[in-house]
RNA sequence: GGCCACGUGGCGGAGUGGUGACGCAACGGUCUGCAAAACCGUGUACCCCGGUUCAAUUCCGGGCGUGGCCUCCA
């Protein structure tokens, strides 16, 4: 299976094991983290699932030992550093002190609601702070090269030491000149020249460096950790498109002066962005959505990671995409039907809840190998479906198994099935996503210590016959003990009475049964094979 | 103002120079006492105007619309 990628610099799909100084023993991803200062929102979400999928995929063909992942984590930024000096005039502690508080505090909350999207964790997740020194050094060889100068305190980057900057962004510096609307500061050489370093004042976090104390510039950062853990080339480098300029643009700049010459990535890779119900999304519009508020409830329903996930993965991930409820309620709906299958066949009996990879159908692999073609991907999941609901357990298998790989279908519900949550008879797959969303939000609770939300979780769950249990920070949902007098049973014994009405041919009492069951909210289900099976009614 | 994407049926969303992916919804059918579910089946879609071509939704040019970048931003 040859994997081809488009990429964005030389605007192509790339055949990756083609590109010079490609070694499938050493694959190398990096992808622009979070800059931790605020909760995480749907459209940083996008990336991290569609360059999870393509991480996956690399370990697949590559296996999982010669892939490594770098996603940053960007704890030294201005955004930061003007919380930090709200929290330590609030709290009378140091901005140092408040800016780590903010950053650790975030970057839990960041790696929480990534897990509860399917995401497998980074080979490594690198903090800027981790690697001052890196920076430093990176800056001085490019002072050193005659690529950057120091002025008034700070260190920048001079554009017209590299006569192809622009290349990415695929502007010439007069185009980038002319549209420039910042006003020049005076100490720049170039009117595009960059910062590398910048001075820190007292009430700023900063390092000692050559050029006094102070702190790196944005884009120095992602280089520097870059090439520590992955060298000087690697093969790919990923982000949003809103990065392409000038953060991609200066890494690129950045990165080959300082490494004579040699490229940054082999392949660039940029994902579109991302639209809530056909508008930007902003604060200032209201319809600002975080990936906590969405697992929480979004629009009076909550919702599982997974459907979020699937939700994502839909539209191909160069593809504006366009956010909206309907997309959201379609997906749970799609993934609810993949589910019933599974769960008839018993598949995820095979499937062991530790491993973090199986083996996916050969037909998703060959859609994703093809610049992550999760659309049709999606069709060969649709036609598999299809396949096992007419009776192919080896579709049903094969179906379950790519959904394993995908991230679609994660350990815990693995482990939900397996505890029996669904072999009641009486939960649909659509009642175990949002009985899984449930488990997941609880899981937040608990990380959180939100007592409040954990008790009106556990709350919710009793109205659906369960029960939470904890084990070393995993939640499992258990059926209620029988003898508790609780809903199910009620229905339960509404259906066997029904049963037994139209076993006598008394179909005006069954359907007199049926119908008070139907003004309570719930549908029954007369299956093929005689039993009886009821859902909340959507 | 400069640069760049995108515009496909009721909805979501692929793809292609010439027999209408796929899903959701809708409609018809099969099955079951009836429903529901399940299964089977059903669609004269490609923003507008020119051009190239035997043939364009697909290529080229122009227009309109939406969005992004040029400033922190996934």
């Amino acid at each position: 299976m040859t994997l081809r990628l488009y990429d964005t610099l030389t605007k192509q799909k790339r055949t990756l094991e083609e590109l010079p100084g490609f070694n499938r023993n050493n694959v190398r991803m990096y992808v622009c983290g979070p800059t931790v200062y605020d909760y995480a929102h749907i459209g940083n979400a996008r990336p991290v699932i569609v360059f999870d999928v393509l991480y996956r995929l690399l370990r697949h063909l590559y296996g999982a030992e010669h892939v490594t992942y770098v996603r940053n984590i960007t704890d030294i930024d201005d955004k930061i550093n003007a919380r930090a000096a709200e929290v330590a005039a609030a709290k009378g502690m140091t901005v140092e002190a408040a800016r780590a508080e903010i950053t650790a505090a975030t970057a839990k909350q960041y790696d929480e609601d990534v897990a509860a999207l399917g995401c497998l964790p980074p080979t490594h997740a690198p903090r800027a702070t981790q690697y001052v020194p890196r920076m430093i050094a990176m800056i001085e060889a490019l002072v050193a090269s005659g690529h950057a100068y120091a002025a008034d305190g700070h260190v920048l980057y001079d554009v017209s030491s590299k006569p192809d900057y622009g290349k990415l962004a695929r502007r010439t510096l007069d185009e980038m000149i002319a549209g420039a609307r910042v006003e020049v500061a005076p100490y720049k050489k170039n009117q595009m020249d960059f910062v590398l370093w910048k001075p820190s004042d007292a009430l700023t976090p900063g390092w000692d460096s050559p050029w006094g104390r102070g702190r790196p510039g944005w884009h120095v950062e992602c280089s520097a950790m870059g090439a520590a853990l992955l060298g000087e080339t690697f093969d790919i480098h990923g982000g949003g498109i809103d990065l392409m300029f000038p953060h991609h643009e200066n890494e690129i700049a950045q990165s080959e002066s300082a490494h004579r010459g040699h490229p940054l990535a082999r392949v660039w890779m940029h994902n579109g962005f991302l639209q809530v119900e056909g508008e930007k999304m902003s604060k200032s519009l209201g319809n600002f959505v975080t990936i906590r508020d969405l697992l929480r409830g979004w629009r009076d329903q909550a919702w599982s990671g997974s459907v979020l996930r699937l939700a994502m993965l839909k539209t191909h991930y160069r593809q504006p995409i366009n956010w909206s409820l309907r997309t959201l309620d379609e997906s749970k709906r799609e993934l609810s039907s993949w589910l019933a299958p599974i769960e008839r066949f018993r598949i995820c009996e095979e499937f062991d809840p530790n491993c973090s990879t199986t083996v996916p159908n050969k037909d998703v692999v060959s859609a994703l190998s093809d610049d992550l073609g999760t659309p049709e991907t999606i069709t060969v999941l649709h036609s598999l479906h299809r396949a096992a609901s007419r009776g192919d357990r080896q579709a049903a298998r094969s179906l379950g198994r790519s959904l394993f790989f995908l991230g679609l279908l994660k350990p815990e519900l693995v482990s939900a099935y397996k505890q029996g949550v669904s072999a009641s008879g009486d939960v649909t797959d659509q009642e175990l996503l949002e009985n899984f969303a449930l488990a997941e939000q609880l899981k937040t609770a608990l990380l959180n210590n939100d007592e409040e939300f954990k008790t009106q979780l556990e709350q919710a769950l009793e109205k659906r016959n369960l029960k939470a249990a904890y084990h070393q920070g995993a939640v499992i949902l258990e059926p209620l003990q029988i003898g508790q007098v609780h809903k199910g049973d009620e229905i339960r014994e509404a259906i066997e009475a029904r049963n037994a009405a139209r076993k006598a041919k008394d179909f005006k009492k069954s359907d007199r049964i049926r119908d008070e069951l139907l003004a309570k909210g719930i549908v029954l289900k007369d299956n093929a094979d005689g039993t009886t099976t009821w859902e909340v009614k959507r």
